[in-house]
DNA sequence: CTGTATCCGCCTTGATACTG
DNA sequence: CAGTATCAAGGCGGATACAG
């Protein structure tokens, strides 16, 4: 049975909830950083810069949940876990790329567009 | 001169501030709604279900402050101020149009994807 | 290596009251 | 109508310490 009436413009439903947690600090960066391959933990955190331990954790926790990313852990000391995006989460990074290259397409002219109203 | 070099994965580059920002409750709602046609601060309110005076506010300053929207006051009693995309609002729309349809046709899933992980 | 647990400050957000 | 000002609450996120 599939709902056809999802509306992020009122106030409780989930796909509002979704929006808000896309917006979290980290989400679009961790998907983006996973969408060529699965990396490791350590690995993740190298790339992204300034994410702390606990946030990264979080972030991988929650797109775990929501069915985004797998988590798997392979049996050797010391432990590995590879998380890779599912193809839900691949289905994502799609609009995610979108708008990271938005922002870096369009960062002059925001940056100048503050300037000017910053000068008034 | 353009900036070629523009990482949104690097702690202080300002495309990473531009994720952050559209990262916020209400901006991907908010050019979402003026997406359609340039609407009034009270027509804004009504449509975006639990947006707080402050917080549409807020997010319009910012909006306008990266020259994504314009603000027009009209010179009547009562006052009446028009909100509208700039080009570069309506080219932010574009992406954040996806994600929001992403987040429509995927809510089925990622619900049963939690209610999944929750039973275990 | 890959986490969990805890503490804590700050910022965001919401509620409320007031203004041109 | 379209805001501004103020205050309080809560959560996000960072730092640190510890563990399997």
């Amino acid at each position: 049975m599939t709902q056809s009436a999802w509306d992020p413009y009122e106030r409780d439903c989930p796909s509002r909830q979704m929006l808000d947690r896309i917006g979290d600090r980290w989400t679009v960066l961790v998907v983006g950083t996973l969408a060529a391959r699965s990396l490791r933990f350590t690995e993740l955190s190298r790339r992204i810069d300034g994410i702390s331990q606990k946030m990264l954790t979080q972030t991988l926790r929650s797109l775990e949940r929501d069915g985004l990313v797998t988590r798997t852990v392979h049996a050797e000391v010391p432990p590995r876990v590879e998380y890779e995006l599912t193809a839900s989460g691949r289905s994502l990074q799609q609009p995610l790329q979108a708008l990271e290259q938005w922002a870096v397409d369009h960062m002059d002219a925001v940056v100048q567009a503050r300037r000017r109203y910053d000068a008034r």
